[in-house]
DNA sequence: TATGAATGAGGTTTCATTCAT
DNA sequence: AATGAATGAAACCTCATTCAT
């Protein structure tokens, strides 16, 4: 029995970085987005993830009880709050729907074709969608039906405002969508070696697409 | 250097039916390609391939040294003889590029678009080519390179004979292509719920590829 | 690159006691030990190392990373902290150089000779040298070379002292030791069925070396 | 029904280099005693002994049902006609034990420590002996006893004649052997990097050896 | 006799998951 | 809440052995 305060060596170790709930599970869903990107469901390690967020081994689990609710969850928080609702928004501006065009058009080509994580996760869909079909399906309503809808309406204003003419686009208006998509996976697969020149790209598309839209103005272009 | 792996004598009577070598190794290219599909890479096993070819456990080992050896090989033989000879044949063909088009079209959405195994050999190049980046070089050469030489033949025709106007499109002539690669991905994503009605779908890409290509008529189609 | 491995739901309840790193490292080298000098290198599972040292099948590779990291730890920890030391730190005894002779061989013989353990490490070192090649070197410069500097510390000592005659032993001191490894051998390959008496081969060894080293007494033994 | 005589392509693959049986067999017991010296037994593939000899994967199982077979034949035909009848045959000789001892210790040195294969089949006894007993048995009765035997009766010419003394020797007579093991085993390990000088080693053998077993000269050396 | 395709047990290694600390 | 040692199922791969040809 002495009577001395203690003063150093304590047993436990220094108080860790304490975040909140949160702040800890986005840190890693980042570092498991970024490993499931690079190599696949099957391929990743749980211990990978964990090195790269920082924290140990175990941790993943405490906050995702196993391997696939991790990758739901990554693969969730990047279709839920997409880049759709910007596109969405953006067809209530005003004039021609040929400038509305061009700037849908861009927007897209920006946050899909030309955005490296968007591409990512759609290459995580492709792969692994038959196992997880819960996610293709949310994919599909939260992005794929609302972008037929986009271009649905864009189709039809140009109809309604007598800019474009009627056609069999529009029973599948997003058709007009498909080089978007093709560059984004030209990019995916070729990009590192025969990389496409994307603003290029955009401009054959919309050329393309404004022509196979449009009502021949009178007189033609002849 | 292993220890004596083996204990010699076995109990079945196994069905030692013998192929020549060509056959034997198509059989489990076909297997692993199924499985490789179903599954990916990862999370394919050795031994379902096997099964699958209805031969044993260690047979595919005999043919191919390692796993990614028959994932490589299972890929290289579905990439090289590919449809895309048929549709470059198909060039040389008389009458009016808009006619050719629509051929040229078709037979890509049948070959590709409306073709399961096709889209399931693009969904493994897909998922894993950042870890085979000599099967994406050589789909590259072999299907991508000739994809665009085809679209840029098809166009220079129409121009060349007047039917089709110049314009951006020639600096990128597979954007032609895009809506077909998109009817793939979205069949391949959602085709089992919510499928396309790929015919409508080619009409519609064709008119838009038409329109968007064409001459307008003298007088306008207005 | 594997697929899922693991199935995650296990039954058993597994006795989970927890050691220091250091400890639990040593148990597992004391077991795999046992193990490889039972079987040998490549006739060992690790699977019985484990089951030796109490622990789960997949432990010794989380403290070394392949079968022959495991090896090699092995052999170093029996080869560094040798009973040479031993044997250099007897020289620097006082007295007759002949006693000093008894006394080095009568440690050694029991060091080596006589010692199980080390007698087993001499045949996988043996055994296995040629698949591990550090490993004779680490052998050679810890015990080969120093034994060799110990034979040749006595016998220039009985030399310089007057006890011993100089003569071509001096090119290989080591000479002396020959019969120590015959020993050693012969207990190593014989020894269940047809064990040397090892006392009586000391004596007959000593005498040998005594008397092929000594200066003939004045007048002779004659 | 045609008339001609066949003179061209036969099914029948050309008739192939037909052995005797036994020169197959010693090829085969060549080769692997190549490769079981090489590897160890474990580490060593049938498939590589067959494709040394030069035949086909399955023949050795023809000659040798199983790997252990082989492994033992191959020992039992090195053990058996061994340089041992040689020198028993020259104990006969005539003159003065001293040079007998020199011919015996010289033709043992040149049979078994500068004797690669020798030395090989050596290691391979002191590797896999405790899986084989009775390929040590053999060794022993086969070596073992009449080495002893040798140095004995070496040893007790040299008395009976009076140039040697007697002596604890007399119960160990194969400690003289000592330094011929270790010099093999000394090359066995370090060898490459690290050989012995055989000829230096030989004669501070000798030079030993002799001076321990002779009687003092009268007058003596000193 | 001889070949080499085919079999399948078993070894090494990986890694999701658990849980004592 | 967090750590990381420990577990053990399962995947890949090896290779002795068999046997149709």
């Amino acid at each position: 029995m002495r009577g001395e305060a203690t003063t150093g060596v304590r047993g436990s170790p220094a108080p860790r970085r304490r975040l909140d709930r949160a702040k800890r599970e986005a840190e890693i869903l980042d570092a498991a987005f970024y490993e499931f990107a690079a190599k696949g469901y099957a391929a990743t390690r749980l211990e990978d993830v964990a090195r790269r967020a920082g924290v140990a081994k175990g941790l993943p689990h405490f906050y995702f009880e196993r391997k696939e609710d991790l990758f739901r969850a990554v693969l969730r928080r990047l279709i839920v709050p997409t880049w759709i609702d910007l596109v969405e928004a953006s067809l209530t501006a005003e004039g021609s729907t040929r400038d509305l065009m061009r700037a849908t058009l861009a927007m897209v080509y920006e946050r899909l074709a030309a955005n490296k994580k968007a591409r990512e996760m759609m290459r995580l869909l492709i792969a692994e969608g038959p196992r997880f079909p819960e996610l293709t399906e949310l994919y599909h309503s939260e992005v794929g039906e609302r972008a037929v809808s986009i271009w649905r309406r864009l189709v039809t204003r140009g109809i309604s405002r007598g800019e474009f003419r009627a056609g069999p686009i529009l029973n599948n208006p997003h058709v007009i969508y498909g080089p978007v998509l093709m560059a984004a996976i030209w990019q995916m697969l070729f990009g590192r070696r025969h990389g496409l020149d994307l603003d290029s790209w955009f401009e054959s598309h919309l050329d393309l697409v404004l022509n196979g839209l449009e009502r021949p103005k009178r007189g033609g272009r002849g």
